[in-house]
DNA sequence: GTCTATACGGAGATAGAC
DNA sequence: GTCTATCTCCGTATAGAC
């Protein structure tokens, strides 16, 4: 990129100067993106604007402005590196991770294991969950900058939950039970985050003895 | 109210201006209402504009102020008013109504019941769904106007639906099916605001199948 | 009862200085 | 790489004409 300023130039300090400028560059978009997560989890993405971003990472508004085209794109940024990147569920889900210290294509492989998985990762990044709760009502519209990511989302799920060859009671329907704990957790984090004074992972317990009900589902979990 | 202006004056050509007069006001408000729900559970709080509620009935900025104070005591109006005032289930849980015509304190009371009718009554409802699902997220932030509206709700649907003398399969956790059911119906109302190729009341139904299963539910359904 | 006019602040985005 | 300055538009809300 931009070679042809002559090499007599690029020596080691100016490498070093460019390293460093990377360096800075990215950990400046992750503070963007970080903050922009919480704000836009707080007050949605209507409710933020630039500004308050800004300051949150002590820039002005121009400033975030060189890291993201605009707001929109903010918007698919904060999406796609945030939020999927550092979910090991999802990862075990697209099978390059394990579950419990098993692997997709050994072991018996139990559902509930994987949305009490899912609390306890969620338990731990409110900010994240918070931005999903927030967005996937907010983006109902289509209109709305993350409509399109929370319509594809759906099938992608979907797909990769049902790669997995489960060990399921006799008779049971798996699209019905994806289809009921995923409706399920989506409540249930909304409660919690509008009062954590009981933790994700024991409201989850609550929905988990009516969805997988004892004694069906006693040597599946 | 307002006697003071001399009998002289008040003769039966006043009288019917003065009725006119309130009954336009009160339809012009419910108009203002009825735009707000709709605007606001496309865009949520933030996203919406006293102009675009203008817009919706014909009206200016302005225009829309003299009816309601400020935005925020319009949230306030379409929540309290528009809501729950024509929502059967949360009569029939008040004690005011019937379900099934049956009334609460006679015959017995199936919980599925309950949410079978208020997924046939919200099926009619989209703006409504939608309202109160972007707003449950959006007002997760306690600066937002509603809130406390959705803090208080949570509490006192609790407490009528506890109330009621519910038949239900011994060793039934009432607590914990009412929590995993109303979250339940939450996720579920997003994926049908998302996608209504499938009708609310189909997509409940696959969750009751799960959340009071056979042959447990069977004689209490 | 509804409008126009207006005050005032904040939004997103760009240009150009440093 | 970040700032200031600025553009343009939109936001809520009020005053006062009609």
């Amino acid at each position: 990129m931009d070679n042809d300023h002559g090499s007599a130039l690029r020596d080691s300090s100016q490498r070093k100067h460019f390293g460093m400028r990377k360096q800075t560059h990215d950990q400046r978009l992750k503070q963007i993106l970080q903050a922009a997560t919480e704000l836009i989890g707080k007050y949605g993405f209507y409710g933020t604007s630039l500004h308050q971003i800004a300051d949150a990472v002590g820039m002005t508004n121009a400033g975030v402005l060189h890291y993201v085209k605009n707001k929109n794109e903010l918007m698919t940024m904060v999406l796609e590196s945030t939020y999927d990147a550092d979910n090991p569920v999802w990862r075990f889900l697209r099978g390059s991770s394990t579950i419990d210290g098993k692997d997709a294509e050994s072991a018996p492989m139990h559902i509930p294991v994987l949305y009490r998985r899912t609390t306890e990762i969620n338990e731990s990044r409110p900010d994240m969950v918070r931005l999903f709760s927030v967005l996937s009502a907010e983006a109902l519209q289509p209109t709305h900058p993350a409509h399109d990511y929370f319509l594809r989302r759906e099938d992608v799920l979907w797909r990769q939950f049902s790669r997995i060859d489960w060990k399921v009671p006799p008779g049971t329907d798996l699209e019905n039970v994806f289809a009921t704990a995923n409706s399920a957790m989506d409540g249930i984090q909304l409660r919690w985050l509008r009062d954590d004074s009981i933790p994700l992972t024991k409201l989850w317990s609550r929905c988990e003895g009516i969805i997988f009900p004892s004694p069906l589902w006693d040597d599946y979990r």
